[in-house]
DNA sequence: CGGTGTTTTGACGTCGGTCAATATGTGTGG
DNA sequence: CCACACATATTGACCGACGTCAAAACACCG
């Protein structure tokens, strides 16, 4: 059993901006869930009875498209909240949530959430700039989507993965992708994605061993990333 | 002078659950502002000083590529507000906004607009489901920019534009844009765009004449955009 | 060791981008 | 109302990027 006032998840969520007495509520309420890596957290459609914070682990968020193949969204992962905007909107979600490694989370049902937004104004205005923020960052990769070549999405994939989850001893990406969920992130085929992948390698920019992933030259993979590179 | 009261905009947004006592409080501080076809309501990178309600006109929101295109990432019109998610965010703008024909807004302060979501519960309850809504349908470009053909993009605009803006008397799509702008919403070449347009024309499933666009199967329109015919 | 799944590579065709030429507007001032 | 300039729409030709199919190389695990 462990207290909502020292976790982690404090200090990156909105939940930072909860006073003592409203954490123990919440803290009272929770109930701690572990789950295997590949395991299911949620599925697209379903209805969700509260929200999720993540104490440990990485998920990823990903979205059916019409021709069979998960498009992934986005990553969530240690002190981020899981279920939020199907639980404000009080809609069934929109994304299925997949374990990518085990992780410890916990469950916050849902009414002690929505209370909280009702009662304490620095509550809501946090959960507003986090949605305003994420739609920013949605607005970001309709462009990037509609208007870059796979290969210069790629560079910025990998990029943004270590910035948002950094490197391991070795300097590796700390985080392990498939070759189809890297090309399920840039919306390409697997096939493509792994070409342009050795083609990073073959002109230095970065290696690869497995599913380890390393940058070699950050400066000319933002060139790539930025398109300014042949 | 109008008044906020009987407005158009109260039908539509967030700021119906406004109470009378605040709603003259805005009545009082609003500024009327007119825009012309073509003209910048504001830029991006700008600092917003106030939200946007649109009484009457369309505009659209448009980020810049670094391949120097301007990305639609969508409308805003009639009953609807601008410069919401920059003005709850506290951050210079994302996107572009120009009017697309003659405009009439009002503009509302900031600290009105903000003022409300600290002191009225249900308004910030209503502006965190906009936001949440906003966010969903951002998800589904994205999954729609990554994974479908051109083709199929261009139906569906299509068929969105019909939905939220409707028909004129002759059963042409109310809102009237040039090549560049649609091939801007799906992301694409204006080429291209055009000759996907002139193929759907060929098949019988819109009919055109300059920016006027008719749908003439919407029926087979609409598998075309499911990517379920050929 | 053979199974099972992932990564890599090759060959090939198509979609979509670019450049250029031609039409068709559309607005301006005379 | 015409003539001109200029923007937008359309079409053609060409080519490179990307998707698809299939096979080979490699991993991982019993």
């Amino acid at each position: 059993m462990s207290f909502c006032e020292k976790c982690i998840v404090r200090k990156f969520s909105g939940l930072k901006t909860l006073n003592p007495e409203e954490l123990e509520q919440i803290s009272k309420n929770k109930t701690s869930l572990s789950f295997q890596k590949g395991e299911l957290i949620f599925d697209e459609g379903e209805y969700l009875k509260g929200v999720y914070c993540v104490r440990h682990g990485i998920s990823k968020l990903t979205k059916l498209s019409s021709n069979g193949k998960d498009q992934i969204i986005k990553f969530v992962s240690n002190g981020e909240v899981l279920g939020q905007r199907s639980t404000i909107a009080n809609e069934p979600t929109n994304l299925k949530a997949i374990a990518l490694n085990d992780m410890e989370v916990c469950f916050i049902p849902k009414n002690y959430f929505l209370e909280n937004i009702k009662k304490n104004p620095r509550f809501s205005m946090e959960m507003l700039q986090d949605l305003a923020h994420e739609l920013k960052e949605a607005d970001d990769v309709i462009v990037n989507m509609s208007q870059k070549p796979v290969k210069q999405r790629i560079a910025e994939t990998i990029l943004h993965l270590e910035n948002s989850f950094g490197l391991d001893e070795e300097g590796f990406l700390l985080i392990r992708l498939s070759r189809e969920d890297i090309s399920n992130i840039v919306g390409t085929a697997t096939e493509s994605c792994i070409r342009l992948l050795s083609t990073l390698k073959k002109e230095g920019l970065i290696s690869t061993s497995g599913k380890r992933i390393m940058i070699t030259d950050k400066e000319t993979l933002q060139q790539v990333a930025e398109g300014l590179h042949h």
